[in-house]
DNA sequence: ATCGTTCTAGAATATTCGACA
DNA sequence: TTGTCGAATATTCTAGAACGA
């Protein structure tokens, strides 16, 4: 309305004067473009000003500055000696005054003087203008939580396809590798025959013409074997309880005294890792050590004791069953205790608040911790009658097996190698179910 | 309101004063870098308070501390004889005042004395007090929320990485089962002749020479079937429009319905097996089962009709398409246009800067948008060369398996599980557009 | 009471200042003795302020003497030319500033602000109404921002399972690979001979009984060739330092100008595959277009040197080595610079905080990418021992190549295809380690 | 009426001194 | 004795206000 498309005049003079090569010595742009220097500012006072304004003096020059907005940039070094760079050095800023840019002057408003009504206490009035300027902060920050909380809905709902997509991915692997089990089984037996028990010589089964045994040996011989590894792993799922916080302390690297466990962890297994290959025959095929590099640290941790039964389960039971083993809900903020401070003086909130907000945090994340269990309870519920299924197949996988080794007993050295593929691969497992954001309800 | 996010000089000062290696010997973090010491107040004095402030007296350094909230650690030795190594060595902490962490610089506020007034309304001083208690509080919390901010973005961008990795993956798995499909049709024609048929024991093939003719006459019977699951969901692909909705209220779990839509699924599929497994010869093998598996329940809401071809389409059509197809990438925060309105106030600041605030936000956007477009632009322009590619040889596998047929018919019954595996493998797929978020601008 | 019988240190110090007479030609007396003269403003300010105060700034000294009720003479000249006697002289006068009459100094007092002071009811509940209201938004807000807090952390969490999760596929999938890899060698020795050589078509093995010497020749001949991509990406691996720059500008869809990089370099995946199809024998299997297939558009970018012995190399050293090569670390938000203005002056805030908010965020940055290269140093710090073990593995991969080929050459024709396959699936790798938010320490 | 110039004042931080527990 | 704080002054940047064009 009343500023229709005038730029003023002291900013149009001002654009000219900093623009002007002619006096880049005493008054230019920034190197950014985004402020403009003076240097000698006595000189430019007596040779500059006067040829736009009609004085000489920095201050009505700083004066007019200041009532368009800009701000006097303040360097680190104000108030030091005067021998520094910074001597007769003075820099102003607006953010609609920027090199090459004009266009953005019309949009400097010059400030008017509201004089307030002046009519009661100027303390009150002080108070008044301090809390609408608070109100009017408060709706920024209200849009901004809103704004926040949606984008984390997205950011759960993007996290869940992830899953869900890995899941099939899961699903996919899963049934490739039943299926080369199942070929390499078949067409072994015809094919294989001389040839495959070559390739075994990490002593899982040299001379054994059944695997399941020769595992259940070697595991019971040594406790810490490779091998054993994932078949421990899988038995986590034979336990229904919280591994949480098991599972969090051992895939969270602490940042400062984890460091070392890890490392030792690593050691550990290249260490085992050396020495079987040390004492084993030279012959060894990489098979088995790629499929011993599939024992994981973290499963290496786990003291379950290994079932009788696992030495001749399915593959596809462990895979399912871990499903539920490795649960990524975790704890809420285990180490944030000296965090909580920031609140506290934070500024001085009244003390009611913070009890309050404390009291509500609390019942917070029981609420969060019971949805996690009921999210498990869910998990428990389906799980079993996959079991199932998975077991009868198991069964029929037993006489298949029986069959098989009629058929030509020899063919069976391959067996192992692929049974633990299968078991390695139930080491990675799934949360099917999406957690949503706790933070919905702000919405 | 003052709520500029400047630190006051005094503590910038002290931040580089105590930053500064050069003068480590006087002025130097402590060990875990929670507080700060001085040792040789003297020489601290004479040559390095100069050197930042106006003064060189430890007492006006001092009093700033407290005035800022600092308090002086005092050490257990404190009063003992001066030959101990506390000798000249006082050391100052604040919260909020730690080593490699100047963002929280902002949170320490200087203190504010509000006794001017004396003795009028007590309530007036109060509601003062109260106000600046409050305006401490923005500040914090004006803090957090740029934290917040930030933490999303760095979300998103860890989100994206990890779908990129996912779909590097889908690529590798798509290949290893083409690679098993051809290998086996290949070398199952010499070597697993009599063999393989013992594997199928799931009706599909029992007697009949070509698996092609037994998928399509069980599609053909049961629309619903197992099998056609994943053609169907294939059948996506030749849509390219976006069906971004479609697929999220798919993949995305409803908070609240969504739980037993879930259960009842599982029902359905473990009710299915069930049968299935009741009512087949009881030698079906493990590898049908664990086929049958692969079928989706998200994948059986699709409606779409099952092209004729596809019961012959090359499983790699598939796969390709879909990456196409389930494409989450989320048109970014459409409704932000009228949020940016909320930084105008924001801070209720001058007009000028909050209409520059505001372009800048929209600008902002509209370059995420646009590369966002670009991008998939690209990808758009990638898949449909791989799809032609993928066509021509799709027409080859056709060539290559009348070949098979002709070269020996009863090798070929492993080949419906090895395509159907492929074409589960396709029944995931990835949003490989990175989706920024929506509170980016907030920082 | 307060104010004893001290004259404060301005007024004795200006005292002193006109008086002396060696300051005479820059500061002195008026001919009446009535008010003091400023000449050489400039000079004054640069000579003669700093001897008594702690800065050299006219306007500090005026605001001084506006203080202590001096007020400025205004001469009549008063914006005349430049060249009357008024150049650069400026008057002050008080009624108790006389020459010759110190004692009248103590009667000069200081001004007071005495802005608050005016107490009244009606308006003052109004305040306190207001101020209890947003104390109770405050708290809503604080809680929801704790919330947000929170989920952001529980975001991490599952980010970071997913990944471990990923990374645990990445590792099946590669056992996968490498057992197909082992048991194609084998088993083709007896049961593929005379088919195998049917699927190479593409040129790598037609008649050459040894696939590593077709490979080396093949990347000699052509360095772009497809076969060579996943050796020069796999090649990152025996360059231990940091290659994340590099790495990122791959993975990362790049806004603005990889697109027409990544346009180029799929038009030439698709233009040699296009060309390979249509100059090979119509006979082509797709094992090898699948293969070809894997070669990623994003491994063509990197420009590292190929080993030699690399031609020979187990894919597992490959798989393994690239774990630690793409690595999702990215430099956060490196173009939200300009952002940071947003909340910045927020209107109205000092210039000053603009370049200091600037410097906080980029160090906040720095600050979490440290920490993410500390991350990075244990993943270095744990590949090399996999290496070596992978490395002696190697060796013996070799061992039993020669023994394969010995026992008969013309079945390894399938495994240059083998090898390429799990060269590419070590395209993809993981960030193994947790990254933690930055908004932890708000809870 | 808005803008420009000038003088003065406000507001926040900075420095110094002294009191108090 | 000492760590902290109140209070007064000092310095700096910005704003109010009067007046003229």
């Amino acid at each position: 309305m009343k500023q229709n498309n005038t730029v003023p005049a002291f900013l149009s003079k001002l654009w000219t004067l900093v623009e002007d090569h002619s006096t880049n010595d005493l008054i230019c742009w920034s190197q950014d473009g985004c402020s403009f220097l003076v240097r000698e500012e006595q000189k430019f006072c007596k040779e500059v000003l006067p040829l736009y304004f009609k004085h000489s003096n920095m201050t009505s020059f700083v004066r007019q500055l200041n009532m368009y907005g800009f701000h006097k940039v303040v360097h680190v070094d104000t108030g030091l000696p005067r021998d520094n760079c910074q001597n007769d050095c003075v820099e102003f800023q607006h953010p609609n005054f920027r090199r090459s840019q004009p266009h953005l002057l019309s949009l400097i408003r010059r400030k008017v003087s509201v004089s307030r009504g002046g009519d009661d206490g100027s303390q009150l009035t002080q108070v008044l203008v301090e809390v609408g300027n608070m109100k009017s902060w408060q709706d920024s920050s209200e849009f901004k939580l809103m704004a926040l909380c949606r984008d984390n809905e997205s950011l759960w709902t993007e996290l869940d396809n992830l899953r869900q997509k890995q899941q099939q991915q899961h699903k996919v692997i899963r049934k490739v590798i039943h299926f080369i089990v199942t070929t390499v089984r078949s067409s072994g037996i015809k094919g294989l025959k001389r040839k495959l028990p070559m390739i075994d010589r990490l002593g899982v089964s040299h001379s054994a013409p059944k695997y399941s045994r020769t595992i259940s040996i070697d595991s019971e011989q040594n406790p810490s074997s490779l091998l054993e590894i994932p078949l421990e792993s899988s038995a986590d799922v034979y336990s229904n309880g919280m591994i949480i916080s098991d599972i969090t302390h051992l895939l969270e690297p602490q940042p400062k005294h984890s460091e070392s466990s890890k490392d030792q962890s690593s050691d550990s297994l290249s260490t085992s890792l050396s020495s079987l290959l040390s004492h084993t025959s030279p012959a060894v095929s990489s098979v088995e050590l790629a499929l011993s590099l599939l024992e994981d640290p973290v499963s290496q941790e786990t003291e379950e004791k290994l079932p009788e039964r696992s030495e001749v389960t399915d593959p596809l039971t462990l895979i399912d069953s871990s499903l539920e083993a490795i649960n990524s809900s975790r704890p809420p903020s285990p180490s944030l205790d000296f965090l909580t401070e920031l609140f506290k003086p934070g500024c001085c909130a009244t003390a009611s608040k913070d009890s309050e907000t404390d009291t509500q945090n609390r019942k917070r994340g029981a609420e969060r911790w019971a949805s996690t269990q009921q999210h498990k309870q869910t998990v428990a519920k389906i799980n079993p009658m996959l079991q199932e299924v998975v077991e009868e197949e198991e069964e029929e996988e037993e006489e298949e097996e029986e069959e098989v080794e009629e058929d030509g007993g020899e063919c069976t050295d391959i067996l192992p190698s692929l049974l633990q593929l299968a078991q390695e691969a139930s080491e990675f497992s799934y949360n099917p179910i999406a957690t949503l954001p706790e933070t919905a309800f702000l919405l």
